[in-house]
DNA sequence: GAATGTTGTAACTAAAAGAGTTACAAGTTT
DNA sequence: AAACTTGTAACTCTTTTAGTTACAACATTC
């Protein structure tokens, strides 16, 4: 019942509308004193709480003594608040897009992005402004599938996004293949050099998997523009156009790049 | 703006994520004091508001000095909430008819119904229930067209519903004719006899187009329960099972229909 | 038909959420 | 150094919603 009434308070009723509701969908037709036991809503409150549902047509009266209410099918109720909500929605929307000014360029150095398609979104806007090279590597399986958009993009620039992955179940799961050049570098031999080489230290802060933030992936383009994507509760992530982080983070990936060339490692496809 | 927040405040948004929201897709990128300014929300609460927008994915920030924030494309963030509700809305039909108890047939004489959809359902219900007649008569065009299914039912069971047309338009616009016996009678036809007569002041009270209920429709099955549609505001209906009203309201129906029989009136269709 | 319980209503209080204010330290600009 | 801007905390005021109390009208029981 607990689970119910929240669900109800999602779609915007209050907590005694959605207890009231509730109890008489599930006790049937009935009076006031038998809604406040099944809800527990206090007695004298039922009333101008039922009056209120009627007005919004969730509930039919049969006034006299007792009154008697009933409950409006859910499927007819909750279909009316959904159709309300969506043309809202989209009310919404049409307003805000007219009023929106023309962008000013943003010409801010670091964002934070919060929430998945922020991140997603911010990559696909990424893709769309590559020039020359797109650079690519993911730790975490579910969350590459989300990205095959910005590689899309990325190719029909004409360019080809170079993508490394640190662990064969993402490697195996991502179905990249066709979308550039695909690597797949064990974690092992990520991990591998000798501890006092800076892009090792890099790779170990970017590629552990413990902490309280995790990183999930790295885009960069250009080695202008880069977007770290963790976790952290939710998906979040840092978009940085310093002229200087994206480059060191693109060598980070290169270098790994050229560890798999030089060592002839496992090179599923290349196109 | 105000209307747009009011549209974002359905939606769920408090005011205060509302107008910031809105000032920040209508002004772009912005520091807090701008988007104070634009909004005409007190600056020291900007933050939290903004902080909270942030977590909930629907800004991105630029820390620093001033600090930045950006709104993430309408479409995103409305189309994310609106599927939200959505299927919140599934999934709160689903546990209300999973929980429904056997519905005990209700017993009570006189049901007060609000809203259109209320009425209309609780018609295709008596349309269910038909056995041997279903009698109805409208006065306003427009809602009759919301009905057609109640006659289509009725159809199904393999009677014949009789529908008496009070105006021209509502017979015109109302489509019917392949759903019943459907007649029309001008309205100043069903006032023109003596006014002592009792069918008479029943229909004076019945099809009166002034004062404050406005009686829109009647529906009879069977002379056991009727449904009277009315006008107050919204849509309401009274739907009758007392063994004696249903008689009556039958009746007066029948004596309209008899007077156009009598006097060959305008009979447009009849199957 | 007195006693007892139920029903409908009004007017309350308490708690929570949200809007709007004040004060101030730290940073930035002139 | 003076004047302004920024970020934060802790407020108050208002509205909304939850929960309480009191009671008259009605109905039921014995």
């Amino acid at each position: 019942m607990e689970e119910l009434v929240e669900r109800l308070m999602k779609l915007g009723l209050k907590e005694y509308e959605a207890r009231a509701y509730a109890s008489l969908v599930i006790i049937g037709p009935a009076k006031a004193s038998e809604i406040a036991r099944e809800s527990g809503i206090p007695r004298p409150r039922v009333y101008d709480v039922l009056k209120k549902l009627h007005e919004r047509g969730f509930v039919d009266v049969s006034e006299g003594n007792p009154t008697y209410f009933r409950a409006i099918e859910p499927e007819k109720v909750i279909a009316s608040l959904r159709d309300e909500y969506i043309r809202s929605a989209e009310e919404a929307i049409i307003m805000l897009k007219s009023y929106e000014r023309e962008r000013r360029e943003d010409w801010l150095p670091v964002w934070y992005l919060q929430g998945e398609w922020s991140v997603v979104n911010r990559a696909e806007e990424l893709a769309e402004k590559t020039e020359e090279e797109f650079v690519a590597t993911f730790m975490e399986p579910t969350l590459v599938l989300k990205f095959r958009r910005v590689f899309e993009r990325v190719r029909e620039r004409g360019i080809n996004p170079k993508i490394l992955i640190i662990t064969k179940k993402v490697f195996r799961e991502s179905r990249l293949e066709n979308l550039g050049e695909v690597y797949y570098l064990p974690i092992s031999k990520v991990l591998d050099g000798e501890p006092g080489n800076f892009m090792e230290t890099a790779a170990r802060v970017l590629f552990s998997t413990s902490g309280r933030y995790l990183v999930r992936g790295i885009l960069i383009r250009d080695s202008r523009e880069s977007l770290l994507v963790y976790e952290e509760g939710g998906i979040k992530g840092i978009l940085v156009k310093i002229p200087f982080i994206p480059v060191i983070e693109r060598e980070v990936v290169e270098y790994y790049l050229r560890k798999l060339d030089d060592r002839s490692s496992t090179c599923f496809s290349k196109t």
